[in-house]
DNA sequence: TCAACCCACTGTACGACGTACACGACCCGC
DNA sequence: GCGGGTCGTGTACGTCGTACAGTGGGTTGA
């Protein structure tokens, strides 16, 4: 098998694969991130993976980690619950956005590990505060959770292929299929289209989108 | 090949194999449709499925379009516009709440086909009439059906096996984990347990959420 | 009636995947 | 110098999606 250099490879580690295979992620999309393309890309044998990490599944939740782990929970202070929970939901967002193609992993593995834990407890904390009950609380916060993985996961193309050019023509494709629709049925969809369509790189979406969440949560507050 | 009955066989559709794409789906995951066992129950070569299907991905397709087209749109009225959205997004969880192994194959295909074309319109209408631009209520809208699909897809273990007295072992074992975390830590956490372990098959968490979102719309109308 | 045709399906094969199992090589303290 | 962890190799198996080349049976035109 060949090396990564003819002199000694630096020593394999948990870190290390989980870091190429984020970067391989964001690079290519989750289906290319496979044990045998891992091995290949450190210069070792697929099984050599099996050292670090007991099976496929273990490896992805290391993932799920090491994007949790990532999220920099702001710390508390007296502003009023609402402020302090749209900005534990903005960093959540800050975290994950630049791996939309992990963010799923993320949505059953955050009670798994104790950074996740932490911004679990947080929101609870904060939801308490507002009013809710505990089991309310946690359905809520669970739903505002999953919303914000999903606000970056279902932005792009199933899996980003390698040129850029090409993504930016499959946009341009679907636009003229959304334009070309019969406008006496679909008028707004017409309108709507490049919007749509976009990709969501601005902070407009998500920023508007978080909004959306906060005031729900004051909306169902009483109840 | 074993036929499936030693007289003729009903011919195969892309009907029938959806259908059993379906149902599979509900009853052991997304991982176990598969083109090979798809075409073992149909009592037919493996290859019989790409005169139906041009590949995989198109199969995958003809799901999500399946699952749409399940939609009941409830008429229009003169109800007021956050009423209806309501009506709308609830019309959409019902189609989709007894699939969630495929809810997540929506995300990216509602725009596809005709069904959910309809259901984009109906939407955008309403948010216009809220008072959004269309530019605006695309954002919304995208993310209020992302939402109704994360709600529904982000409940269940990753694939649900066979025996469901495991599945409510391990949901006992999740509850078991967070019960004997350091009570310090992670007081709400431990008193939200139950609800963050439980499944939603109560209406409940479904209702509280829908209601979030609507209620998020009114709030961010303003802007 | 019979050859021609096409639809729906078969058979075989290939490369990629996850991973079980057995086997080294390296490095450490004794 | 040597025995036992630590880390990695080599080989093999079963499963996946699917390319490509056949093939049989129903319909059709002469």
């Amino acid at each position: 098998m060949a090396r990564k250099s003819d002199v000694t490879r630096p020593r394999l580690s948990r870190e290390a694969i989980v870091a190429g295979a984020v970067a391989l992620a964001d690079a290519e999309g989750l289906d290319a991130v496979t044990i045998r393309r891992l091995a290949q890309e450190h210069g070792v044998t697929p099984m050599a993976m099996y050292w670090h990490f007991s099976d496929k599944d273990s490896l992805l939740d290391g993932l799920a980690e090491h994007l949790i782990e990532a999220v920099k929970l702001p710390a508390p202070t007296d502003a009023p619950w609402d402020a302090q929970l749209r900005e534990v939901l903005a960093a959540f967002l800050v975290a994950v956005r630049p791996h939309p193609a992990l963010a799923n992993l993320t949505l059953r593995r955050i009670l798994a590990a104790e950074p996740g834990l932490e911004i679990a407890e947080r929101v609870l904390e904060l939801l308490q505060r507002a009013g809710f009950t505990p089991a309310r609380g946690a359905e809520v916060g669970t739903f505002l959770v999953c919303s914000i993985i999903t606000l970056v996961a279902a932005d792009p193309s199933p899996a980003p292929p390698r040129p850029e050019v090409d993504e930016d023509q499959a946009r341009r494709d679907k636009l003229a299929r959304l334009a070309s629709l019969p406008p006496e049925r679909y008028p707004r969809v017409i309108a709507a289209g490049p919007a749509l369509v976009a990709c969501r790189d601005g902070d407009d979406y998500f920023d508007l989108n978080i909004d959306l969440l906060v005031e729900g949560v004051r909306g169902v507050r009483r109840r």
